[in-house]
DNA sequence: AAAAACACACCATACGGTCGGTATGTGTCA
DNA sequence: TGACACATACCGACCGTATGGTGTGTTTTT
């Protein structure tokens, strides 16, 4: 048994919390409408923590969009777009993937980096950065299978999979921006149905074609 | 001669030059990110000014997405891609004008209402709204062409006008929050390609055909 | 024992907002 | 036409609080 002690939060998370706290507190009210002792508040801890661990808010807000890189990275290896045997399958199962969580609060299915790299893009370079690391990191993952489908059934494309893998990314991002515009997550939807069918397009698929 | 007087800035344009100091600084440093302050400096007014015309900051948010919308309607009206006399060529005509004006600082070509929608959508409804209404509004002046094609060239569509309208303006969003964060407007033009792409592949255009 | 992980009181400043006052335009009526 | 009343536009000092950040001390782990 971990030997609880006197302190209700155990000792040694402090960190994970934070960065947690910061994850939904940013997604939510925006990085700069966050305050330190917000993010203290929700994770349960005091502002000596904070500092001990983050040498400014600038800091905590470039640990966070790492954080995100860390914890979505994982999220995707272990979702279930992977399964389908054929590439474009697996692209297109992706899209359909990204369109079924986006469910529930708003605040809870949009992208902290994309809210960040948005707010602080001129502010603070090095946020924007690890956002941008993030962004394209994720995008980069999709690139081996739209390179490999587009050989295999024999595309002859003016467009690079690097770029359709940064468009998708693009018209996740704007998704996100009309949902919140309108708050409703069923505009972001519809906009991954145009993305499904361009892809299609783009492989010469029949709509009938199951993903 | 309007006989000026000891006031350096002309009277009576202050809440004016305040909604246009908003637009520059809000896209640069988000809502929460500009102070009052930086507003009132940057306007070259006072506090009083302001509040006279404002009556708190959150005001002054609601009326620059006004601002935006009345100012962006008539740049819109102006622009020459309602030249073409075919309804498809003007919607390619839009998005190869869209493309067009992503030039030099990105500050100066994104979107205030998709900045601020983003940033404060669950923290000022009134401003989301407003920024609703801009975006949405926009939106929907493509609705008549994009319709118009379809019947035209009787495109037998799984899609309504207003709803490729709405994805129009997901992929220029995106675009804008993909630019920030790798710091760089080719980001941005590239999704337009993509997004022409699929407009011209939707009513079966061959690429050569010109906009 | 030493280092890491906190807690907490405290600080200087920046923030949104208020308030009393002044300058300028505008309508009205003799 | 001019004088007066009134409204609008604007100024700038001031206020209470929230903010990011610091310093010192205490607890826990190694």
């Amino acid at each position: 048994m971990p030997r609880p002690t006197k302190h209700a939060p155990e000792r040694g998370n402090a960190r994970t919390r934070l960065l947690e706290a910061a994850r939904d507190l940013i997604r939510a009210k925006g990085f700069a409408g966050t305050s330190v002792d917000d993010l203290c508040k929700a994770a349960n801890v005091t502002k000596g923590a904070f500092f001990h661990h983050f040498s400014s808010k600038e800091a905590l807000g470039v640990a966070a969009a790492d954080f995100w890189a860390e914890t979505t990275s994982a999220f995707f290896e272990a979702a279930p777009y992977h399964g389908p045997t054929n590439p474009l399958d697996r692209v297109l199962a992706y899209v359909a993937f990204r369109k079924a969580i986006i469910a529930g609060e708003i605040a809870e299915f949009t992208c902290l980096v994309g809210t960040l790299a948005q707010e602080v893009y001129a502010s603070a370079p090095d946020i924007r950065d690890a956002c941008a690391r993030s962004m394209f990191g994720h995008a980069a993952t999709l690139e081996a299978d739209i390179e490999a489908a587009r050989q295999a059934r024999g595309i002859d494309a003016d467009w690079t999979a690097e770029s359709l893998a940064r468009h998708t990314q693009t018209v996740i991002q704007g998704a996100f921006v009309l949902a919140k515009a309108a708050n409703d997550p069923a505009m972001a939807r519809e906009s991954l149905d145009h993305l499904d069918r361009y892809i299609r397009h783009l492989f010469h698929l029949t709509r009938e074609h199951a993903a």
